[in-house]
DNA sequence: TTGAAAGCGCTAACAT
DNA sequence: ATGTTAGCGCTTTCAA
């Protein structure tokens, strides 16, 4: 059979002696069409392969139909479970998703909004790399944005949905601090990035208990394996008497841990370890890793149900704050005597 | 400032005083345009915020200017990966990318397809569930297909990118056994799954060692966490006497891990483990886990360029087989005597 | 180099 | 209930 150029709707309209109108009606759903002339119709399509042209469609309606998602990283695992909500939810309202990824690089999140723009995007997701001027403009130029994971604080009027950061860390600062510690290191996100809230629930939290937060103790590395390994690796021999260490992301965790093998320090009679991000493999390490859950999948699912469903509630308000959730597990203990 | 509906190529055209086929040639780069008359356009544009639709010149191409890929599960990290690659390759074309998750079912795999088609997408890129029906169909259908990480046998037809999988777990049973390992459980895929490759892999292997397979220690499960956890129970609570395990995919690993650590066996003492898949968890266990590591990130890449690049290339010939490397660590050690 | 005009496949009035 | 028609925003001959 010879590849025949893709039917569309005229050709089904001929081949089922009616006018397109009437197809369209059957295959939008839109309007009244006889039994008997829907069944000719969908015969004739049937026959034909066809299959309505999401193009033709869109540009009639004036939208695409998708939506664009703007991630740092699809390898990451909570992104990755931030994307398959969306997709999840997006699903559900038969919309289809364009996925990429900025790897932090505000230039390259602005070029990838522009392309969402051209496609006539029904909205965009993104978890912000942080161009304030560059956000500003494509809120303007498009249809509507939600912020997911993170926020920008100078654009209080694009809506976002977030875990609740500072909450999950003030329960682990508690948790350490329950436990008899006093010298906890800190290991945060990279100065002024917006990951400045969970450094502050650290700091207001241990302030609450008492407890003196020494600068030394807290230090920020940028968000690659590389840099939170050095940052690990600095506190740690810089500071042998820390008893325990948090760390703000699963990233810095993994740092942690691998730092903590190499000093040949026992976790958690040494230095006990507990983390942002209950990913998979905290688990698997031993001992198994304390450690906050953040809802990706659920933040993911409420942004794009906030984007597609709620555009009412967009907007004012403040952001939607998801809780999250401490999993104790092995790798923290009560304070012993300084090592060393 | 009001908001305005988006300016369109006429409005860009009126404000330059010039035809629209004018602004057309000076965004799409197409035809000469004095560089006088290049410049008022593009003032227009930028005063007016004008994006060319892709809708438009979609339809008028028929073709979208993007491609689909389906995925079992985002959440997957070797799958994430895959994503990865797909994107960075993408990008460098100019082309966006839909992505779906089908979560190994044929129906909601045929369903996204149906999605992409009426996208109009450029091509399809998919790890597939396994519906050889629909999958014909399809190629039928859309322009073109490009199977990555899996292929079906029934369709030899559609071009595929892999991981040279036999020849990464051939390397994996030639380590355990040169350890001196006899009693190897192989865990795998679900019967009949496309992962039968790795089986047989292990099968030919341990065969021309000399090594006899004895099908009690072959198990198969299907990829899932309950599933792999319920195959490596089964399988180390039933031969005590096993002496090492090769988990081919990192659920099972991590199964297999899981599953040591609750029957107290000593790893490597006791059991050595090895795994198909060297996900980021392999270096965090303790001991590290040895593994061999599929080039997800290329296999997406490779298959990005297939489907958009080498059109010629594509349907003849076999699959594109990516080589895999073997990461020994510290989960692997010489035959001891049996434990019990 | 530039403009006019004819669609690309579809939906939505508006007729009938 | 069904057909006719006018675009949606763009590219591309074809003339000028």
């Amino acid at each position: 059979m010879a590849q025949r150029r893709t039917a569309t709707i005229k050709d089904v309209a001929a081949a089922a002696g009616v006018g397109i109108a009437t197809v369209s009606r059957v295959f939008s759903g839109t309007g009244s069409v006889s039994a008997a002339t829907r069944e000719r119709v969908l015969a004739a399509a049937g026959e034909l392969d066809y299959r309505p042209s999401a193009l033709g469609r869109g540009l009639k309606l004036r939208r695409s139909g998708g939506i664009g998602l703007i991630v740092p990283d699809v390898t990451d695992p909570f992104h990755a479970d931030l994307v398959a909500g969306v997709l999840a939810c997006a699903r559900g309202l038969g919309e289809h998703v364009i996925v990429d990824a900025a790897y932090g690089d505000p230039a390259r999140e602005a070029e990838i909004v522009e392309r969402l723009v051209e496609q006539r995007v029904d909205g965009i997701i993104a978890v912000p790399a942080g161009a304030r001027a560059d956000w500003r403009a494509a809120a303007r130029v498009c249809s509507s944005v939600v912020f997911a994971d993170r926020m920008l604080p100078d654009l209080p009027e694009i809506p976002a949905v977030l875990a609740d950061d500072a909450g999950g860390v003030r329960s682990l600062t508690e948790y350490l601090a329950g436990l008899g510690h006093r010298r906890v290191g800190f290991l945060g996100g990279a100065p002024g990035a917006p990951a400045g809230v969970r450094e502050r629930a650290f700091r207001d939290t241990l302030a609450q208990l008492g407890v003196p937060v020494e600068e030394d103790l807290v230090v920020a590395a940028r968000a690659a394996r590389d840099a939170a390994y050095a940052a690990a690796a600095g506190l740690l021999q810089r500071r042998a008497d820390v008893t325990a260490v948090l760390a703000a992301g699963h990233l810095l965790g993994e740092a942690a841990v691998l730092v903590a093998r190499e000093l040949d320090l026992r976790v958690p009679a040494d230095v006990s370890i507990a983390m942002v991000d209950d990913v998979s493999w905290a688990e698997l390490c031993d001992p198994p890793l304390t450690a906050v859950a953040r809802p990706g999948h659920d933040i993911g699912y409420r942004a794009c149900e906030l984007l597609l469903r709620e555009p009412a509630r967009r907007g004012r308000g403040q952001p939607v704050l998801l809780p999250t959730e401490l999993v104790v597990r092995g790798s923290c203990g009560p304070l012993r005597p300084a090592r060393r």
